[in-house]
RNA sequence: GCGGAUGUGGCGAAAUUGGUAGACGCACUAGACUUAGGAUCUAGCGCCGCGAGGCAUGGGGGUUCGAGUCCCUCCAUCCGCACCA
């Protein structure tokens, strides 16, 4: 048997390909661009684990396969360089984070090179690096200065907007701003101080600041947005968090909401993470209306999609922090719902959300009438209403909603049925089905008649009109920490100014601790003397996590310009990402708020694409796979897994590096656990067994298998083939290097081809017989189907095959082998690398190209089916 | 509760549009070569059956000459959202 000493091989064509920029990669008018991404790392201590690489490899593979097919091929990576990991470790140990993070970075850019992929370092970008940030301070620039014209249906300007404020104050403007937006009129626009009119304009601008009621958690000191907050919980770290109000800098997402829908279905991404992103948005169409309250000048108004069901309204609900509610409630029901309010109040959002089957409310005393039908109804409050959602008050149709029929039934309030054959016997009957009854002048229309009927008269009075609402919130934007981006922001007479484009990056200063100062301020307001030339005071809270991931994209296309974030001939010719693959976590975060920041800056003209992503593919996780030893209850004794059944028994984490094909090595056990030094063990056909559970890959569950390990022991090329051939990579499942040796065998049978007894290259020129022929151009072809459609496991069988049966035939023709290390080299490069100069070609591989696929060697056998199709 | 996905041997999985189910690999069994082997090679390996044969793609039903694939229904597991009016 030949040798294939991959340890060699795999060190000297890294070497080659790094001293050589093999790799990089310059625009090429002749050539068509293919653009393919992963998600960039944010580079723990942790290094890799072996779920990491599953993306990268897929994504090397098809890099390299594109090369071979002609495209010039964008392939970079860089790292999410900001975060809380890294700021945490310095609040613990004094390291600055741009200290540890540099020395992750080095750890991670060596175990990628390790694995022998095809990036153009050249184009490396580092969120953290001041030559990054400084264009996602000029990014967020842009964004300060630009408002949403909801008649265009694009951002524009904040200048076209200060000018029409000049001409006709804001009465005629259509933009999108915040709720307690003033009007006015030019004249009181021109009144108003410089400070004043920088007040109003936040109220216009894409990012701005805000009192808004924010997620903030203690334990973090910061706040976060929703996509970090899970079940009330924080995501990272999984710290209580709670609601507080506090003035934010937040990014007006809320604007885009519709585009952000509508542009899901231009793109070619996986209908689970469409859906996660429309749910998220929420997009619900429907109606508002005044409800008039009796007594009062005061109106409430209401939001609702069953505008159809308005006679069937039997009460109203307003949230418990409704400010009408304290106006309204009558001397009788005051204590109750002073008491009621304060409880729904201090409630904790994890309190809330557990209980959301229990009915609770209190009526205020008070009554609205029907404006459709003139008729009172009671005005309750209850914590089912949400204070940011709609108008936070609800039209109450028990007989159509479930919600408002347990409360009915709870209270005791009337239930009206408003279409024929409804029956709410036991619940809400929310169908649309049959004429209206019981609805004054919808009676005997259909739910679709009914819909505009009602809304035209809400209109012809003057009362309410069709309205569509989002769930989506803007993004809070701000963080209350230390290693993030600065804003490019300093305050004058109270109100934030931008710093001109020379003064950027404006960069992260030093402070003595990365703790918040004993003031309550954020970790910067510690920086020494930190102020603008004039001696004004900087933003104190950085950006968060998601500000250099939302255009990143943008960066790898020309990483190295000082005069722009991208130029625009790379941008025209790079134009968008063809294939995007990474974890579908990031569905309402990073993949919504990159799509935002896409959208902004193709309207404002800095870009030509509107979505930066074609397609993209979300790789499965890779779980931990545990190994479990069973012990005796009470016995230092462990039992083989089939044979657990007979004894009580404790299952007992066992590192996963001492057992093999769930075999344990007991020796190493015994050192592994010193307290099973002298355990007796119970063996089933002579070895004991271990049990196995999936679970999160870590540390203290003893299941990391660490990439360098299985190099170390097989190699990258097999390392790669294996992830590959363990299933198709939008899977998750759990790891298990039970098959690798499979892999191994079919490197070193490749190898053998080309290398005779005594392990010399040997290759022989004779022409190749039709059945050597066949085998080679159905691998090559059947391999071509399949990485066009993201199936790289298949391809991997289709090679084993190949090889298996070249080998039966002791193939070893130049004209069979020389293609075949072409179509394997996207998956092995390195053994690949090594078989095409030992064929004598003085180029790499990665210039080939990909073999012509002659047909004619592909005529199959005709089956006849049983019975004819006619 | 709503939405989405997935169910195929002992295990990871194939089967692109309805066309010979289980390719390929692991594990396992037997054999060969070996001082030895955790190397290599050969053969076997869904289930029942000595056999011919029968039964099999979560369960049940349907369409079809033909269904893992299409339709209906039920079940299980995973993921996301969760009082959104």
């Amino acid at each position: 048997m030949a040798d294939y000493d991959f340890g060699t091989i795999e060190q000297k064509w890294q070497d080659h390909w790094t001293k050589a920029q093999v790799y990089q990669v310059n625009e090429d008018a002749n050539k068509p661009k293919y653009y393919i991404l992963d998600m960039f790392p944010y580079p723990s201590g942790a290094g890799l684990h072996v779920g990491h690489p599953l993306g990268y490899i897929a994504t090397d593979i098809i890099a390299r396969y594109k090369r071979l097919k002609g495209f010039n091929v964008l392939h970079p990576m860089g790292f999410d360089s900001f975060g809380l990991p890294a700021e945490q470790y310095a609040i613990q140990t004094g390291q600055h984070p741009a200290k540890t993070t540099a020395a992750n970075i080095q750890r991670y850019k060596e175990q990628l090179r390790s694995l022998g992929f095809s990036y153009d370092w050249s184009r490396e970008v580092q969120t953290s690096d001041p030559s990054f940030y400084k264009w996602t301070q000029w990014i967020f620039k842009q964004l300060f200065n630009a408002y949403y014209d909801t008649k265009l249906d694009k951002a524009r300007s904040i200048d076209d907007l200060i000018a029409q404020f000049k001409l006709s104050g804001n009465k005629e403007i259509t933009a999108v701003c915040d709720e307690d937006t003033p009007s006015f009129t030019a004249a009181q626009w021109q009144g108003l101080s410089p400070a004043e009119q920088q007040r109003t304009l936040l109220k216009y601008r894409l990012t701005y600041i805000a009192e808004t009621s924010v997620n903030w958690c203690p334990a973090l000191g910061t706040v976060l947005s929703n996509d970090e907050v899970k079940d009330g919980f924080s995501e990272r770290g999984g710290h209580p968090v709670e609601k507080k109000k506090m003035p934010q800098w937040s990014m007006r997402i809320t604007a885009y909401a519709d585009r952000l829908l509508s542009g899901l279905d231009t793109i070619d991404w996986p209908e689970p993470i469409k859906e996660m992103q429309r749910n998220w948005i929420g997009k619900s169409i429907g109606a508002e209306m005044d409800f008039q309250i009796e007594g009062y000048e005061d109106k409430i108004r209401v939001f609702t999609t069953r505008i159809d069901t308005i006679y069937g309204v039997t009460f109203l609900t307003l949230a418990p922090e409704s400010e009408l509610v304290e106006k309204i409630t009558t001397e009788v029901q005051k204590a109750e719902v002073d008491a009621y309010v304060s409880w729904a109040v201090n409630r904790s959002e994890r309190e809330r959300m557990s209980e959301v089957k229990k009915v609770t409310g209190v009526f205020t005393g008070a009554y609205a009438i029907n404006p459709f039908n003139e008729e009172k109804v009671p005005i309750w409050i209850a914590d089912y209403v949400l204070a940011g959602y709609g108008t936070g008050a609800v039209m109450a149709v028990p007989s159509g909603d479930q919600r408002d029929y347990d409360f009915a039934k709870h209270f005791e309030l009337p239930i009206v049925p408003v279409y024929e054959n409804m029956d709410m016997s036991e619940q809400a009957d929310p169908t649309k089905e049959g004429k209206m009854i019981n609805s004054g002048i919808l009676d005997g229309l259909k739910y679709s008649e009914a819909i505009p009927r009602a809304i035209e008269f809400l209109e012809e009075k003057g009362i309410g009109e069709k309205k569509i609402n989002f769930r989506i919130r803007d993004a809070i934007f701000g963080r209350q920490r230390y290693w993030g981006e600065p804003f490019p922001v300093y305050y004058k007479d109270g109100v934030p100014h931008l710093l001109s484009d020379n003064q950027l990056p404006n960069e992260l200063p030093e402070v003595d601790k990365f703790l918040p100062t004993e003031t309550g301020e954020p970790p910067l307001g510690r920086a020494q003397d930190w102020t603008t030339a004039e001696g004004y005071e900087f933003e104190l809270t950085t950006m968060p996590g998601w500000a250099g991931s939302s255009w990143y994209f943008f960066r790898y296309m020309d990483a190295n310009n000082t005069q722009e974030f991208a130029g625009k001939a790379a941008l025209d010719y790079w134009k968008d990402v063809d294939l995007y693959l990474g974890g579908s976590e990031h569905a309402t975060g990073h993949l919504l708020y990159s799509r935002f920041w896409t959208k902004f800056l193709f309207d404002m003209g800095f870009v030509s694409v509107e979505e930066y992503a074609q397609k993209l593919i979300n790789q499965g996780m890779i779980q931990g796979r545990s190994s479990m030893a069973y012990r005796v209850n009470g016995e230092n004794k462990y039992v083989s897994y089939g044979l657990r059944g007979n004894y009580e028994t404790t299952a007992i984490h066992v590192d996963v590096s001492i057992v093999k094909d769930d075999v344990l090595d007991i020796e190493a056990f015994k050192r592994f656990r010193p307290d099973a030094a002298d355990a007796s063990f119970e063996l089933e056909n002579g070895v004991f067994r271990c049990g196995s559970e999936v679970e999160k890959m870590s540390k203290s569950k003893f299941n990391v298998v660490n990439p360098d390990d299985l190099i170390g022991r097989y190699g990258a090329d097999t390392l790669r083939m294996y992830e590959m051939f363990l299933g198709p990579i939008e899977q998750s499942k759990p790891w298990n290097t039970n098959g690798i040796e499979g892999v191994y065998k079919f490197l070193r049978k490749l190898w053998a081809l080309a290398h005779d007894a005594k392990s010399s290259f040997q290759v022989t020129e004779d022409s190749p017989s039709k059945a050597e022929f066949k085998i080679l151009y159905t691998a090559l072809k059947k391999s071509e189907s399949d990485i066009d459609r993201l199936s790289l496991n298949t391809v991997v069988s289709n090679y084993m095959i190949a090889v298996n049966e070249l080998q039966a035939l002791r193939c070893n023709k130049r004209q069979i082998i020389e293609p075949l290390v072409i179509g394997i080299s996207p998956f092995a490069p390195h053994i690949a690398e090594e078989l095409w100069h030992l064929l004598g070609h003085s180029t790499s591989v990665v210039d080939a190209a990909y073999p012509p696929i002659e047909e004619q060697y592909l005529l199959e056998d005709s089956f006849e089916y049983p019975v004819s199709i006619n």
